[in-house]
DNA sequence: GACGCAAAATTGTATGACAATCTGAGTCCG
DNA sequence: CGGACTCAGATTGTCATACAATTTTGCGTC
């Protein structure tokens, strides 16, 4: 046996979710795109069984969109319903933030000043890649540390759907600078253990996102046509 | 049965789904029970690729917990997940409720009335059906009032989970009567526009359900052993 | 009763088949 | 020319079967 290999989930299907998931994510999938069983057997080589199976798990999170004898495509989100998401997300991480922000430990802190560390070089020289790291560290921290597992399940969730807002809202000129001073809000309300502050810090960041994430979708982008 | 024509989703394993969510719901199948798949390949009389994917549809709905290769069960749920449940209930729920003060038509208010004589006629007799039935309907002028559909799905999903919880603490002693209260005040605040009463009404609501589920899932219950 | 091991059962995956449904190209009619 | 119709081909939904991998079970031994 070799004892390097392994460290991916083992199963057929969980790779292919997998796979799937960050194709969805990192827009190698665009949203509305048809997804046929046939081109995705062939894409990942496995069977048309494993595929299926992986195509419901994703459905269930959302990401792809099941229509009954004409298959799955990646799902569509209109302006409408991701505003509603955004809505969403300031009630919950707000309710994350202030969670943490009086329970939170020194170590947790240092987290996400290493993790802003890395967004701010990351916004200073493009990459996308980075941005995208660190931001899921950043938030990592707050999810994992507000203390109840469901709330981080959730805003889990609601980021998936509208994830592939973020990367092309990010390379608006600025949005990044911004986004950075607004998570060193965040970060600081943790810091001074304000609760308030710190709510109130996160839901100013979503919404500051929606506003963002609106300019994206308003102008050239056929994603709410149908 | 009847010969009539069903309404249900022609689609074999969406009638799965629907046939083993609702079994799931009211009890047939306890919670942490092993779902094996030529069981239910037998008790559905369709094929194991139907099954298996019908089981995927509901593993995102976190229904049925799948181990690899041990086979799905129905999630087990403890007190401290129930309890973080619970406290996101009333977040959403109390939010639901609020942005609905605002917005709340006569009609919708009617709705809301003509469920609580319903359900007072369920507390009174001990009809375990209509008791459900009558909360959906209460619940759902709520969540498919507030105006944010991406809210109502996330607290059905949550609903779901501890759906199995309901019957059980609505059958202590004196609960319905107690519940009947809460979701008349929850009415009242709404009749009054009160935005911040009726939030606190909903929050108040959940946070007695919760105590109430404390008691069923502390005493004689195994659902937390594993 | 604890332990170990082989048999039996169950899950994971692939393949082939076929009915039902959808899609698109070509055709016919107004 | 535009629109309705038709039919073949492609795609999805479902089933049956097969087999490797893994887990559970039954049983004999200590």
């Amino acid at each position: 046996m070799s004892p390097v290999a392994k460290i991916v989930p083992s199963s057929v299907q969980a790779q292919v979710v997998t796979r799937l998931r960050e194709a969805i994510f990192d827009g190698r999938f665009a949203p509305g795109q048809k997804l046929s069983e046939a081109a995705l057997c062939r894409a990942f080589d496995v069977s048309r069984t494993s595929v299926r199976e992986a195509l419901r798990s994703l459905a269930g999170e959302r990401l792809v969109t099941l229509v009954p004898n004409r298959g799955p495509h990646v799902t569509r989100i209109d302006w409408e319903q991701a505003s509603h998401v955004y809505d969403m997300r300031a009630l919950l991480e707000g309710e994350a933030m202030a969670l943490l922000a009086v329970r939170v430990s020194a170590e947790q802190l240092a987290r996400m000043r290493a993790a802003l560390d890395r967004f701010a070089e990351a916004a200073a020289s493009g990459d996308a890649g980075l941005r995208l790291s660190s931001t899921q560290d950043f938030y990592d921290v707050i999810l994992n540390g507000c203390g109840n597992p469901i709330l981080a399940e959730l805003v889990q969730g609601l980021r998936a759907r509208i994830n592939f807002l973020r990367s092309r809202s990010m390379s608006l000129p600025d949005r990044s600078v911004e986004s950075l001073r607004e998570m060193r809000a965040m970060l600081q309300a943790l810091e001074s253990g304000d609760q308030k502050a710190a709510r109130k810090a996160a839901v100013a960041h979503i919404q500051s996102a929606r506003a963002a994430a609106h300019a994206v979708l308003r102008n050239a982008d056929p994603l709410g046509a149908d």
